[in-house]
DNA sequence: TGTACTGTGTAGTATATACTACACTGTCGA
DNA sequence: TCGACAGTGTAGTATATACTACACAGTACA
């Protein structure tokens, strides 16, 4: 029932069979968690950790931190902070982006990135 | 201290001089707050009320709530909704686009519109 | 057969969030 | 001068968030 849990025990399972560092209790440790914590969010009996708890797993499975916030339904705290400052400009363009294709969405990147502007 | 609150106060006390019905105690009743803790968010002296409690606020005042969201260093739930599906895509397109003036995103945003993809 | 792991269950906790309830003081028109 | 407003101060609270602490059972290998 939880997308994130799911997707880190997927994970990390993967990464174990190749090196038995990647057992719970190891990634607990080393993200600086309780293993049991660890083992309820994974099987989704528990909310989402936070952010910084959410980085520091990417980090240690290598996994994008985007992704793993999304997951957890939050939303990194610098994406946040550039959509506040210009409110209206980004809300604007994020839900009309809404049902854009992703290639669309990328070729809008890639100009913005080549500075045709 | 409170960007919020002090545009809040300055745009309920505009509203005022044409109309009495917004005095602090009036929006307050009418948003479903009390007037104390109305009072302390525009002071600053609260934290932010939450979203719902804005987007009342924001009807109320005839504001745009995406503003007062910001202000109360919130983004929509649903602009939250839309990155988080996405979360790759709209992670490096508004990483770009931060430093981008807004004259700039307004094309993109016009474009998008136009269907021009 | 014991010791070194594994994952998990239960219970509790500190801090933050988003308020309420109510009393108090000041102003202003009739 | 009093009744109806105005705004504010103090104290308390329910719920959520993000965990910890510790005990427990199973597996593996030496």
């Amino acid at each position: 029932m939880s997308d994130l849990g799911d997707y880190l025990r997927k994970q990390r399972e993967q990464r174990r069979q190749s090196d038995p560092q990647f057992s719970l209790r190891k990634v607990a440790q080393r993200i600086g968690v309780q293993p049991s914590y660890l083992s309820k969010v994974e099987r989704g009996s528990e909310g989402s950790p936070s952010e910084e708890t959410l980085r520091r797993l990417a980090e240690d499975l290598n996994e994008d931190a985007d992704i793993l916030l999304a997951l957890g339904g939050k939303i990194s705290t610098d994406l946040a902070s550039i959509i506040r400052k210009r409110p209206q400009l980004f809300a604007e363009l994020i839900r009309d982006l809404k049902d854009i294709p992703d290639h669309a969405v990328l070729r809008i990147v890639r100009e913005v990135r080549d500075g045709n502007w």
